[in-house]
DNA sequence: CTGAAAGCGCTTACAG
DNA sequence: CTGAAAGCGCTTACAG
């Protein structure tokens, strides 16, 4: 137990002021000789600055709150590596919630980022309360939805374009011949699972075709499955599934459980295109949300936030990425 | 912009001293008349206390700087959410940082979070460099490893038992009589690939086996892949993988990019038993890491630490899970 | 129980 | 450029 090192000690040592040894950490101007024995003192000492009280004065700590709701979905390992990368680039930390089950607990948790003088706040797949919306609004605490719409919210937000890309998926399936078309419904409780199901429907009443049924699976895996096996026994022989961690369920379900051959049988596709897509073994047709892309305007738009401006949603848009599951390349064109 | 409402200004309107606001909210004793004021006063001003006034005082932040290498094994974000989980119910935050790719920068990551005034810190899967270390305990800072071994550096460490479940399984793959045995091994710059390439290699030559090839495969599904090819090539009939992220990389390469068939041509065996583990698609032989009980273990750990106490390392045992991979479990006792 | 006061470790005008 | 001083928003002895 050293103790704390504190700036007085380190003037004390250097024989200059306290105030001397915070210019010189805070990178005010000071003279070479005074820098340079501060910086002695300072690396004798082992002195580095509280940045607490640093941010208690300044008003700012450098801290953005990230609330993620499942891990379980690759996707979002994936967001959260790369949202906490982007911020470190940045010179802003993660302070890193994990929303409760409950979906919509999430106001406790965005009050606790609060509480830690966030310089802002990214939700990624969770939704926020109108009250909490205006309390982070009028602390002038920016927030930026990731990968959620919140239309009435009137917050900044990065989706990509889900009801195109549900759009995509039908024409894909009726240009490959099938005829007896499901969907495994994303959870329409959330802005993407509702998009991607109404530019799917879309889709299809554009090629007249009416779908074979239509069932909310979630998101999750079980229920995926489930109501994959109902579709496919009412005749189905293509299924959208709202997203690619659902449609591995279904795959593997409807392959190792019940015996059928995919494209053969039932075509799948899936949305999000994690990396898993594209392993051998599931070899999914997807729509790709270009995770990338995302992240950096989500991360651009709460700069440009704590700068003052007030960017509005931004939708990136993401191919189809056609693989075995729906027949491979080859049949792209049919 | 209502501004950051202060003790003082609810002191005000309560018409109370800004002690007494100060003392409702630290759980202080206070007059039920005083309590009652103030709540109301802060209620209408919307009023919480500034949690980093309260850390630099108190010296304790309430944070926890959680460290994580890469989130793309499946086996991370699980822990992740688990520890965060886990963390905030006994009233602590998580500080995440992902290390950078170069495994041994974790060092400026550990002191940004010792900048930050962490409580505590958790390193999941990464090393600590000795001057860190020695710096974090002249912090008293406690530092407890996970997943990670580090035995000259003295921490508290929580583990599954890696010697003894490559024993294990290098007993299980005789057991089911395959002869010609290789092993994708784990990165050998870890504890946990270096030991259980070690236990397995033990659990061999105690049936009086030599392995047909010991080759690294870091970790990476690519590099798996690619040894794996070599070790079957080379008339391998079973493969012990050093963790399931790999193993899955190589049931894919080997059946779906070279047709041989699992486990008839080639018994495999993973470690971890991730979620994935027990999906259809690859319903894989593998060690569980209990990671449950291995965050209950860390956290136990670090709050003891927090208390003085100095806990040392920890083994947590795991069963060996027999699926598909390797014939089932009717093949068991055989 | 309660208020006045000191102080946590810094930053930042303000004089010199 | 530099030091003395005020102050960020709290907690916590200390008297009363």
């Amino acid at each position: 137990m050293s103790g704390r090192v504190t700036s007085r000690a380190v003037a004390e040592r250097a024989g200059v002021s306290q105030s001397a040894v915070s210019r010189v950490f805070s990178g005010a101007s000071a003279s070479a000789r005074t820098v340079e024995k501060v910086r002695k003192a300072a690396e004798e000492l082992g002195y580095r600055p509280n940045v607490l009280a640093r941010s208690l004065i300044t008003g700012r700590s450098r801290i953005i709150g990230v609330v993620v709701a499942y891990l379980d979905n690759p996707f979002y390992p994936d967001a959260l590596e790369r949202l906490s990368r982007a911020l470190q680039e940045e010179g802003y930390h993660s302070l890193v919630f994990i929303a409760p089950e409950g979906h919509n607990d999430t106001d406790r948790v965005i009050q606790q980022m609060l509480d830690h003088q966030v310089d802002g706040i990214i939700a990624a797949s969770v939704g926020l309360g109108d009250e909490l919306a205006a309390r982070c609004k009028s602390a002038g605490i920016p927030v930026v939805l990731f990968n959620r719409g919140q239309p009435e919210a009137n917050l900044p937000q990065v989706t990509s374009a889900n009801h195109a890309g549900g759009r995509r998926v039908a024409e894909h399936l009726v240009a490959i011949g099938r005829q007896r078309i499901g969907h495994v419904a994303g959870w329409q409780g959330s802005s993407t699972g509702r998009d991607r199901t109404e530019g799917f429907l879309t889709g299809l009443s554009e090629a007249g075709i009416a779908p074979t049924g239509v069932v909310p699976g979630d998101y999750r895996r079980d229920k995926a499955a489930e109501v994959a096996e109902e579709l496919v026994t009412q005749g189905a022989d293509a299924l959208f599934v709202g997203n690619d961690h659902m449609a591995f369920a279904v795959m593997d379900h409807l392959r190792f459980i019940m015996g059928w051959r995919v494209p053969e049988d039932v075509a799948i596709v899936g949305y999000d295109d994690v990396p898993m897509a594209a392993w051998a073994g599931y070899d999914l047709t997807t729509i790709r949300q270009p995770v990338g892309q995302m992240v950096e305007a989500t991360v651009t738009a709460l700069l440009a936030a704590l700068d003052g401006a007030t960017p509005g949603a931004q939708e990136i848009n993401g191919p189809l990425i056609i693989r075995g599951s729906t027949g491979g390349a080859a049949h792209a064109r049919i």
